[in-house]
Order: C-alpha cells, then structure tokens, then sequence
DNA sequence: CCGGCCACCTGCGGGC
DNA sequence: TGCCCGCAGGTGGCCG
C-alpha cells in the first residue's frame, strides 16, 4: 500500500504524538508478518524513550537509546495511534502501549509488514543496509540516474523502482513519474540519455513532493495516521486510467504488464 | 553482476 | 446467492 509519500504522511502525523514518549509495554498479537517479530520485543522496548523518529525508503525508523524499531507497512499496513481502551479487532497485529496513555497500532490485513529491532551497537540493519539513495535528497539527480544505468538494460520502470538505485518509488509513482518525464516505461533504461534522467529525476521529485503535500494518494484504503483519507488521488495522470484519454494529449491511456506489475502509460507522449 | 520470476497473505470485485 | 479467479500500493531471495 504505502509508497514514500504516504509513509512520510504517515511519520509526519506521528511524530508529535510520540517522540519523548516513554514505552509502558508491547503486544505481539501476530508475530507472523513478513519476518517473525522477535520474541524479545517487549523487553526491548518496556521502559524506553522514544528519541525520534525517521524514514529512509518506506522504512520507518523509532530510535531508542538502546536501539532502533525498523518498521515497514508492506502492501496494506498502517499505523495508527488510539488510546489503550480501544478493542483490538482482526489484523490488528501490534500495539506499542506508552505511559502517556497513547497506543501505536500496527493494523495489516496481508501481513507483508515488518518490525525488527536492531541494537544500536550492530552496523547498519540488513534491510537497510544495500538502500540506494533517498529521491529527495542532493545526492538524487540526473548524473546519478544516468551514471548507474550504464550497464542496466532493464526497462526504465523497473529501474527506478529498484531499491538498490533509489528508494521510495513504488508502483503507482513510477507510472506517473515516466508520464511526466514523457519517457516511455519499457524503454531499456541504458538507452536514455543524460538530458532525459535529468528531466525524469526532476519529474521523480516533483511527484513525490505534490503526494506528500497532499497527504499521500487515496486509493482502496489509504488513510492516514490521523484517520483521514489524502487527495492526491485526484491528481494522478496515468495511473489506473487504462481506456480513458490522456489529460495531455487526449489519446487513450494504455497499460501493461512490466516486471509483474500493472503499469499505465500514454503512447503518445512518453518515448 | 544482472535480469527474471517467485513467494509471502488477505480482501475485494467481477463474471458465471 | 455463492463460488472461483484475478488482482492489489512491496521487496527479499533464488536461480540461471
């Protein structure tokens, strides 16, 4: 479900309710998620002050003094917090209970999400660890894009959905972001040329910005850590437009299967 | 190193 | 009404 943007709404909604907040205890409902969630979770965290907290890709990162909760929402996880009387209903999998009363809760229906915890004295998470860079950060630009694309003929849209090049663009992102750039989806991304990952850079950043400022892409069940639907769904070009004109050029919108993913483009103007 | 494919899991909508 | 199929926002891992 999530991609950077809703994770980042999701972190910024977060954030002040949380940070400085003390951990009263952990309830592990459903240890199997994607990774089993350690059986020592609850010692781990009991007693500890929550520092900060961070993203890097759709990684959400709670530091502790001791260590670092690494939480991932897969496909259809979200976090919400609740107040410790609310009843825990089907697919809610976690709760971190704090002593100001408020409850962070980990709801997700196909259990693709993560939570690790990573002592501060280890190196970098394994999960963490092989990530490429952040797309809104000054080390994300055309240079860089075209640079590594040099030996990768993948098609174009698996490429900057490759978390190794950079984080943070999943599926509905990637369709949009080519659209902008007027690149076409399968085009092998070594066939590109610097111009254009320049103009597809700045199209990835403009992108994800609009999202995060509108609070994320409403589509089945995006809702927000504040319980509240974002917008950005009105928005979108390309994505889940199949057999509708092209707000562009008014040719029909097309989709088609790339690296196992339903992926929307339009003929017409992407190249 | 690289590309392609699979698995993990549940819910939902459409077609019959 | 009910069943079956395909599809859904992610991504690590395996194989050739």
């Amino acid at each position: 479900m999530p991609e950077l943007p809703e994770v980042e709404t999701c972190l910024q909604g977060l954030k002040p309710h949380l940070v400085d907040a003390t951990v009263k205890h952990v309830v592990v409902r459903q240890a199997k998620l994607r990774y089993t969630i350690p059986e020592t979770l609850n010692e781990c965290l009991s007693n500890q002050i929550l520092v900060d907290m961070s993203r890097r890709g759709k990684y959400l990162l709670l530091q502790f003094p001791s260590g670092q909760l690494v939480m991932h929402l897969g496909m259809s996880g979200h976090l919400r917090i609740i107040d410790a009387a609310t009843q825990a209903s089907k697919h809610d999998h976690v709760d971190i209970a704090f002593t100001n009363g408020r409850v962070l809760r980990l709801h997700d229906p196909r259990r693709f999400s993560v939570v690790d915890w990573w002592p501060t004295k280890q190196a970098s998470h394994r999960l963490l660890c092989h990530l490429g860079v952040e797309p809104l950060s000054d080390d994300f630009n055309g240079d860089y894009l075209y640079r590594l694309a040099r030996r990768r003929k993948v098609a174009v849209k698996n490429y900057i959905m490759d978390n190794k090049v950079v984080v943070g663009v999943g599926n509905i992102y990637a369709s949009e972001s080519l659209f902008r750039a007027g690149i076409h989806p399968k085009r092998h991304a070594n066939a590109i040329s610097l111009n254009r990952y320049h103009r597809l850079a700045e199209a990835i950043v403009a992108v994800l910005k609009k999202a995060i400022e509108s609070g994320g892409t409403t589509l089945k069940d995006f809702i927000n850590s504040e319980g509240k639907p974002g917008y950005f769904s009105q928005q979108l070009q390309v994505y889940g437009r199949t057999g509708l004109s092209c707000y562009s050029c008014q040719a029909i919108i097309k989709s088609s299967v790339i690296g196992q993913r339903n992926t929307f483009y339009c003929a017409s103007c992407q190249h």
